[in-house]
DNA sequence: GGTCATTAATGACTGCAGTCATATTTAAGT
DNA sequence: ACTTAAATATGACTGCAGTCATTAATGACC
């Protein structure tokens, strides 16, 4: 690695640190991308040749979130359950690691909704967490469905669709709440539901 | 009604009418307040003192269209069939309506949702949306216990809950498709999967 | 119809995100 | 070591949302 890629490397690894602490200290909104640069030691101008926007820092911060679902998945995949049970273990597991960083999370969960509503989640962005999560989702229902514990008449995508819109809206509740709130139950009742139906 | 009262009420007519044709014509990032109010005919300051903020406007064109959703609602409650295919009615209904405004529609979903992430759609706040949405939802769905076509164990604000929040996501990637996305049978089908859950 | 308090209108001003022309640093070639 | 091209850093500058102290319009009351 050359002098040039490892000051780069260090650079936005600084704005990275510097933008998460003063984010979690004083909220996103009233942090400016002066107070970031002014910190980290580096001219206003440079924070943009590192990211395009103030938001996309949060785009980031879940990205790097993300590298630690794969080593969730696994652990969950190997487990010898039934498929809901599977289910519900990578989402509670899921929401434990997201509530590790509780305001930093909402503001990515946020600027997610964001960035989904604009530009969409299209399957060619292997960046997008909706997208890879109704993967992992569906990876889960497939096997369900080819151990017979699923519905042949179910639409495997839309279920995985459904699991993952109805999961990120109980995390937003949750996220806001005060901790009162107990995620795993309602979570674990709601994936009741979908499997169950309501249909007397 | 006062001169006052008259020419207030005229006002916020005419920002409301200049920016929803901007905002149409141009995209809501790419209209400024300088350009709404040159074009009303009023200082900047003078906006301010009738929308808090330029994305409020948002919510009150979604007001505004939400005093039409009773219509459809009472239309739709006194109808004589499953509550599964109520509720898919009602659905199916609001989407059109929302429809002829496709790019308002997206944009005040988009403000809903960013609203709903920082303060929540609190019981209290009568103009939430989803507040509302899971209040009819919820009408529907007791009229259906009643009848003894819902199962008792079933929480009815839960599966509420979880219609609103399928809909709304399925209706922002309807929103976002070039029509040629077939709606309403993507949404029955999930209001089927709903009701008639996953498993074998 | 004149006085005064209340309500609304005004636009210069502030603060912040994001841009861009210019300057500096690095690394490769000779 | 010198030259040169490419990569990176810089901060003055622009544009826009939102504020606020000041001014104008309105209507209640005598």
């Amino acid at each position: 690695m050359s002098l040039r890629e490892k000051k780069k490397l260090e650079t936005k690894n600084n704005i990275f640190e510097v933008s998460g602490r003063l984010f979690k200290e004083k909220g996103f909104e009233n942090t400016t991308i002066d107070e970031i640069t002014r910190e980290v030691g580096i001219a206003k101008g440079t924070f943009f040749n590192y990211f395009p926007t103030k938001g996309s820092l949060l785009l980031y911060f879940r990205e790097q979130k993300h590298e630690l679902i794969h080593e969730l998945l696994e652990a969950e995949k190997s487990k010898n359950v039934p498929t809901k049970e599977k289910i519900k273990g990578f989402l509670v597991l899921l929401a434990e690691s997201y509530e590790k960083d509780k305001e930093l999370t909402k503001l990515f969960i946020l600027e997610y909704k964001r960035y989904a509503v604009h530009s969409g989640f299209s399957p060619d962005n292997g960046n997008s967490m909706h997208y890879r999560f109704s993967r992992i989702l569906h990876d889960f229902l497939e096997e369900g469905a080819e151990n017979g514990e699923i519905k042949s008449t179910v639409d495997l995508e839309t279920a995985a669709e459904m699991l993952n819109v109805v999961y990120f809206h109980t995390l937003i509740v949750w996220l806001r709440s005060e901790n009162d709130f107990p995620f795993s139950r309602n979570i674990s009742a709601k994936i009741d539901l979908l499997f169950e139906g309501i249909r007397n």
